[in-house]
DNA sequence: TTTGAAAAATTGCGTGA
DNA sequence: TCACGCAATTTTTCAAA
């Protein structure tokens, strides 16, 4: 297991919330020198703990307004390659198996209704997969990145 | 509407997946120079198409290896001073109001099962919310971010 | 960890397609 | 309007202490 102390958390809920500040302008906060920034967040980097950078980008702005949850039934456990169909649609960002009364949850971004119906098409046809249930997103009141746990 | 030509998306493709690379080093790959592609990165980040950039955490090695969604039922709809109470809850990640067989989902992620349930009775305590429903997730076999849609 | 310095990347501006 | 080259600035990164 992987010990942060205080310092380390605060660099990663700086980080996981806005990656843009330079070390130095976090050493500024944090009241260290750029480089001890630095090593801490390579170490992070090595460590695993931070995965990667990644850009946020406004679903609606890059022609996917539409997001949407779908639980699915599955009709056997053997759905291994039945992921990776799912894998391959670029309209679906997250795929989980889960424990409740669905077998997996899907999250989808789409451009409208008609390519929604025309995602949840192909999951009928993918093998194993039998039924589906959608939960169409009204407002995302906040989408917000991990964050560490604090004290402990 | 914002318009994004080829390159456009080909910059938010690579950068939604790993925004590390260097302004060069993005040039290099759409045989443009380092300032064209800053002038590019810096319009979609004015327009808002680029919303920010953020660290991805392990949750395991930050301390909460459970994720979780719920599913909520509220009792009527005049629920926004109850969603503030529910951003102030850090195990929180994602609050959406959907359309479907429940009014609200919730992505959470904690420490262990017993968090999980302090948080669910939390909810549970939140006026307006009535039942809950809650899947764990077992594995999370695709976790990306938006993507921009490609031609049209 | 810090200080200091070298290497690299970012950014602004002027030019030309 | 858009991309490029050049150059100034800032940031990252690597030493040594």
């Amino acid at each position: 297991m992987i010990k942060l102390d205080e310092k380390d958390r605060k660099i990663l809920a700086i980080l996981s919330e806005n990656s843009s500040p330079s070390y130095a302008e976090l050493g500024r906060q944090l009241h260290m020198s750029a480089p001890a920034i630095h090593d801490r967040v390579k170490r992070l980097k090595n460590e695993g703990v931070i995965k990667k950078m990644v850009a946020k980008l406004d679903g609606a702005k890059v022609g996917k307004p539409l997001l949407a949850f779908i639980h699915v039934d599955t009709s056997s456990w053997s759905v291994t390659r039945s992921i990776l169909s799912l894998k391959s649609l670029s309209d679906v960002e997250e795929i989980h198996t889960v424990a409740g009364d669905s077998a997996m949850l899907l999250k989808v971004r789409t451009q409208d209704t008609q390519s929604l119906e025309g995602l949840i098409e192909k999951i009928h046809k993918i093998d194993g997969f039998t039924r589906t249930r959608s939960y169409i997103v009204l407002t995302p009141h906040l989408e917000r990145e991990t964050s560490p746990l604090l004290d402990k």
